[in-house]
DNA sequence: CATCGAATATGAACAATGTCAATATGTGGG
DNA sequence: CCCACATATTGACATTGTTCATATTCGATG
């Protein structure tokens, strides 16, 4: 079923190219052309799959969005349990997953919250990462590990300070050193016992 | 002293026409040819100033990072007072002016705090806007306004969420009516005293 | 003031890229 | 079996970033 004329499954394979092309040399420099020459096939063949190069990007924008939920989704299943020690573990692993993710798949990262896939019908922030941010902080909320009155505040400040956070390690303008001062500094400010925190901070 | 073979001052010509470009169509949208053609001069006329086109945007986001830093000069220029309300001010004020940026120049915040402008020897974010905010906070700390502790993990984080925030204007993930929620979660996160927090987020 | 070198601009050209129209080649349902 | 449709190709076009050789101007130095 491969070689043939037809290719079967091309939108998949570019989209597939496309993302590891753009893991390694960021999404300004990668091409069309050359996507569909390391698929052997032509170069406008992409466009009975995609409207344009941007539309191309963006598929590997959602990719970058699912990675980034994915890695999210792992922190969950690392620490299921229904207690307080569970519930911190999550939340900080869930941050150190967001910024992970910024540091280590910058070029991805800065895709998927980059100005191509920004204003689309792309699957926004409401999806995945945002969602369990803030379950997790429910879940704090639920056993009483939250300063008292705050957690409606942080709904916005949470995720702008990850998100930040997770962009100011892609631009470089922060070294990943300061990932642990950031967990830390998190955790302090809105949990209630300190001292428990500072203790965790090492961990993970 | 126009019209001539040497047009002067191109350089600077072409920062600026780059700039009201960048402002409007964003910075994926402009072309050296389309800058040098307003500028009725040679598209190889702009190798004599710049190494490429990244090297200008670069330029560019230099102006971005300036207009911003000079948002928030007009802030301390505003609210002069050596007292609590006017480092509150200033505090809220430096907030606003950020996110302000981001929303009415997106462009330019894009280009700025993007993939192009962030590896290089780029005037980093050690300038002017992150020092602003940490002298703001150094005020609210000599007033005592800060709940007790945790004026180290505000040095990190009230960048972090800032620009977070801002990048989370400038994508569209989150709407403009946010930011007045924003920031008065974070004075209520940050300030010992809420209640006259409240009364100041309809302010200003 | 004349002149030479450095700075600056031009023109033509090149390779690469995104994109489109016309055409060819498969594939599956009546 | 055949036709319609999805999919891929070919060829072409305009645009772009960039370079090289050349031309023009400015400024300092004699």
């Amino acid at each position: 079923m491969t070689r043939s004329y037809h290719h079967g499954a091309l939108a998949e394979a570019m989209v597939d190219q496309a993302l590891t092309e753009v893991r390694v040399r960021g999404a300004d420099q990668v091409s069309l052309r050359g996507i569909a020459q390391s698929l052997d096939v032509s170069p406008s063949a992409a466009y009975n799959h995609f409207a344009d190069k941007d539309d191309l990007l963006r598929a590997v924008g959602a990719c970058g969005l699912a990675a980034l939920d994915e890695r999210m989704s792992r922190v969950f299943a690392a620490h299921p349990g229904d207690n307080a020690e569970s519930a911190k573990a999550r939340f900080s692993g869930l941050g150190r997953a967001y910024l992970a993710f910024a540091i280590d798949e910058t070029h991805l990262f800065q895709l998927t919250f980059g100005p191509i896939c920004s204003g689309k019908d792309f699957p926004a922030e409401d999806a995945g990462p945002y969602f369990k941010l803030m379950t997790a902080l429910d879940d704090l909320d639920r056993f009483g590990l939250l300063k008292p009155g705050i957690r409606p505040d942080l709904d916005l400040m949470v995720w702008a300070a990850t998100h930040g956070m997770a962009t100011l390690l892609a631009e470089g303008a922060v070294p990943p050193e300061q990932v642990e001062v950031f967990i830390c500094s998190m955790a302090r400010l809105v949990l209630i016992d300190s001292e428990l925190t500072v203790d965790q901070c090492s961990g993970q």
